[in-house]
This record gives structure tokens, C-alpha cells and sequence, in this order.
DNA sequence: TTGCTCCTCACGTCACGTGAGGTGGC
DNA sequence: TTGCTCCTCACGTCACGTGAGGTGGC
């Protein structure tokens, strides 16, 4: 019907943009032959074909398997293809997702080391305590850790319970992972053992919210304070700074940016706000 | 340091989710050796190495190739992750963008197979006319065909000058195409030889707004109305219908949904409003 | 001995990419 | 003859999955 604009497989890929050899094999697998075969063997598709292909892209683009495709394409009648879609929309749409907060976790975890790297250089010895204007943080708060009197392996066996209770509780554990503690008098306490787990889930519904906060950064292994929590609140004290609500611990530097733990980075926060002392006067 | 919670491959897969295979296979590429090996051989996992398969994770469902996240891993320093995360950033938000258009596109196509099949049984031979409220369109226009004195094998023609030219026109062709007549009287004229091929992008700036309008379904391989145009016109004159603006079509079944070129069912969609007759009175 | 987990090695799979060696018309 | 395009066939690659056959502690 259109034999005057038959045309090699190299037009026929330069036309479309798919490679000469994904042509061949779409081909061999029956997915997408060409028009005809000339009497020399050689391949020839028609103009039109650029359809079907672009959606076969599509589809693959979308990670349907080549086999899908070619159940969908073989001997397809609108019905069928209609039936198809409908049943991969909900698969399709998980992917999306998936990939959405795939970014989404990607960019947290770029914020954090851009963070840690700032502070990295800034720290006396192996800290640094400050009081910092933040943004908005958000976060998923996990499961109350249950009270009890372990103090050092506590830290790592919560860890477990947390990761391993994360699924039910709608938390994903890809996004950063931090220390919570209901308030600062919990922290000196004890820090080894926060009161929680929180992922730092932008989507969370719990939320840290902008302005003044008390700042601790220092050096070490997971749940490793050393004094930081003495030398926050010797800070707080001598600035006349009430320290208010939850102290939550993100990790900046670890595992996933650096191999070495020594480089190991954390911040502790927690809202502060100017004393009002007896000689402030209106 | 944290040998009391060694996992062996089997808790460790249990507890992060992934396949033991998939474990030994990054263990063999070096991407994510186990805490240490035992007597016996057995590899043995420390919980917290859950961070670091879970950024692999991450990185392989965005499509970073293993290899990338080997760069990554080895030898890290939260300056070469943060320049590599950067350097990824405008890939992973094209890949991003890529996929969401092309799930975008299944939407599109699954509208228009819906369309085509409950407008399929109504057809009266292998023509429908009615009047009909339709949503808002949006579109991409083409550039203008030329103005010449071909007929019948304009449309193929101009079909793949249209696709040529749709990359610098920054149009996406796997998006629906459709042709595009400035008025009715130029659809009647030339129906083989629209003015302008259109995609239908979702996110195009051209728009036929939401109302009433003349449509005429029909069969026919691209590019052939039959006598739909006349149908059209007669049915406006019968029933007193202005038709104002550009005529649309769309192919509803085509190459994608079926096979059978009989079946191809295309849609021309013109505005139509009621005339207002002499013994029209207020 | 039975059952369980672990190991390595080899081969399969999916969607192609990459030569190697040969053909056919100007 | 040279240059160009096309062909098939075989093998490589990437990220695993799947047995097969063997080990080691209760």
C-alpha cells in the first residue's frame, strides 16, 4: 500500500533513533518484524511502524518485560491491549513511585553530606556546639524503644528491632535513620539508648519545625556521644538558652559516604530560646 | 566491635529483604564484602551494613549501573560521594522525567483505546455523527505543512517530515499524533493533506477547551475520511450548527491496539454551537 | 544417619552490543 | 576492484537466578 516509502533498516533506525542491532533482535523475537523482506533478505519497514515502536519503548522505558510486550502486540485486539494496560496500571504506577522516592531519598541523602561536609572542618577537636537557624525538618517517628536497664549493646539490638519492625510501622529505612530522645534531660541520661528511632522521611508526618535550635556536632560511632551531651548543655547554660521539646540525632557523615568511622559525623539538635532574665526590661 | 550480632547470608537476606544470591554476587564484584569471613567460610554480616545495601539499593533502582556504585563505594570519602551524587543528579532527574512521560503516554493511549472502543459498537456502518460535550484537549502543534498541489501521497510524506522534524520542535512523537485542519472548510477541502500534524501532549500549550462539539468517528487507514466530511457538514446544516476554530483528529484504534487495519477508528472533533435563527426571539 | 545451612562452580536469562565473515549492487 | 549496505552467527555483558555437588556442626 506504501511500497514507494519502504526503508532500510538503517533509515529505518535513523528515522526512529533505535539502534540497527534492537531492531534485528525485536525481529528475532517476533516483537516487531519488518514490513517485508526484499529478495536480497534485506529487512524493509514502512513509515507507520514508528507507532508501534515509540510504544514498545514506552512500555520498556516502564520496565514491562519484552515477552508482556510481545503478548500485548501479538494477535492484539483493543480489548486486549485496554485489558492489558488496565491490569499493568497498578504495577506501573507502584514503579513510579518507587522511583519518586527513590530520588527523594537520593536528595536527603545529598543534603546530609553537604551538611556534614561544612561542619566537618569547623569542629574543635572532635566538636562543635553552636546555636544554628534550621529549616523545617520532617520525620516518621518509630516505635517507643521499650524501657529497661541495658546500657551499652542497647543501642545496636534496638537498631535491629527497629529496622526489623520498620515494614509494618510504613517505614522505609532507605531514607536516613536518627536518634530521638523526648527531651534533653533524656539525652543526658542516657544516650546511648534513644526513646526512639525516627527516619528522616520528607513526607513524615512529625516535623522539627524552623528557627533557633542548639546545635551539637561531634565525631563517632553509631550512638557514640561522648561528652557532647555535658558540653550542649554547659553551652545552654552559659548563653542563658532554655532548651525545649524532642533532641533529634542524624547521622551526616557514615557508612554510606565514607569507609573510614573516624570520619563518622553527627548533629544533635534541639530548640532553644533565649532566657528572658530578670534585668530584660521592656 | 560488634561481633555478639554476626548474621549469617540467610538472616542477613531476611533481614534487609534481599536475595542471598544477589549477595554473593555483590560480595564477588567487591561491592559489598561481608564484615568478615568465618572458619568455616561462612560469610558474616554486621546489622548496620543494612545502610549501605539499602544506598545500593537506591542508586540500582534509579538504573546507576553496579559498576557506578563500585566507584562510589570503594575507597569513599564523602567528597568523591557528594561530587559523584552531583554529577548523577542531572541524569537521575532526566531518567525521572522520563519516566513519568512515559507513564504519562500509557495514560494518554489507554483514554484513547477506552474512546475508541465504547464509540466502536455504535457506529452506524462505518460512520458516527453526533454532537458531544468533550473535556479539555491540550496539544502540541506541528509546524505547517506546505502548500502544494499533491494529494495522495502528501499524507505519508508529510507524516515522516513530521517526525523528522519533531525532535528540534521539541515535540515527543510518543505521544498520540493527530492532524490538524485551521477550519472546517479546509478539512473538506483537502481532508488527505492536514495543515498541521499535532501531538497530543497533555502538557502542550495549545488547547480545545472544554464544550460542545460536531464529532464524526470512522474507520479508514490514516489519512482516509471517506465521506465523513460531508456527513459532517450536512449533519451541521440539518441541525443549525455553527463550527467555529480548528478541526482535530485523533486515530483511537490504531497500529498499537490492533492489528487489523479495519479496525483503525479515527475521531474529528470540530466546536459547534447552536445558530441562532430568525424566529429566535428573546 | 538425617537435616540444615553454607560453600563454589557452572550454566541460564534478559535485552541487547559487538565483531567476524560473507553477500550483492554500483 | 573499491566502497557501501546488508545478512547471519557467535560470543560478550550486565545483574542476577538456579541447580548440582560437596562440606560441616548438631
Amino acid at each position: 500500500m506504501n511500497e514507494s516509502t519502504l526503508l532500510s533498516i538503517k533509515e529505518f533506525s535513523k528515522f526512529t533513533g533505535v539502534a540497527q542491532s534492537t531492531l534485528r533482535y525485536y525481529d528475532e523475537i517476533g516483537l516487531l518484524p519488518p514490513f517485508r523482506r526484499g529478495e536480497n533478505n534485506y529487512r524493509y519497514y514502512v513509515p507507520v511502524q514508528i507507532i508501534t515502536l515509540k510504544f514498545i519503548n514506552v512500555l520498556t522505558e516502564l520496565g514491562v518485560p519484552l515477552s508482556t510486550v510481545k503478548d500485548m502486540s501479538l494477535r492484539r485486539t483493543p480489548e486486549k491491549v485496554m485489558d492489558l494496560l488496565n491490569r499493568q496500571e497498578a504495577k506501573l504506577n507502584r514503579r513510579l513511585d518507587e522511583l519518586r522516592t527513590a530520588f527523594s531519598i537520593i536528595h536527603t541523602l545529598r543534603g546530609n553530606i553537604r551538611d556534614g561536609l561544612s561542619a566537618d572542618g569547623l569542629l574543635d577537636g572532635d566538636l562543635l556546639v553552636k546555636t544554628q537557624e534550621l529549616e523545617e525538618t520532617r520525620y516518621i517517628l518509630g516505635p517507643e524503644t521499650p524501657a529497661g536497664f541495658k546500657t551499652a549493646p542497647a543501642f545496636y539490638e534496638e537498631f535491629v528491632n527497629f529496622c526489623n519492625s520498620a515494614e509494618e510501622n510504613r517505614i522505609n529505612i532507605r531514607y536516613p535513620i536518627g536518634g530521638y530522645y523526648k527531651d534533653f534531660g533524656s539525652l543526658l541520661k542516657s544516650p546511648g539508648r534513644p526513646d526512639r528511632f525516627i527516619s528522616y522521611d520528607p513526607l513524615g508526618n512529625s516535623t522539627n519545625p524552623a528557627g533557633k535550635y542548639l546545635v551539637g556536632y561531634n565525631r563517632g560511632y553509631y550512638g557514640e556521644f561522648g561528652d557532647l551531651p555535658q558540653k550542649m548543655s554547659d553551652y545552654a547554660t552559659e548563653r542563658g538558652l532554655e532548651l525545649k521539646g524532642p533532641v533529634c540525632v542524624v547521622y551526616l557523615l557514615d557508612e554510606i559516604s565514607t569507609e573510614n568511622p573516624e570520619r563518622f559525623l553527627m548533629r544533635t539538635t534541639v530548640r532553644a530560646k533565649k532566657r528572658r532574665r530578670n534585668n530584660d526590661c521592656i
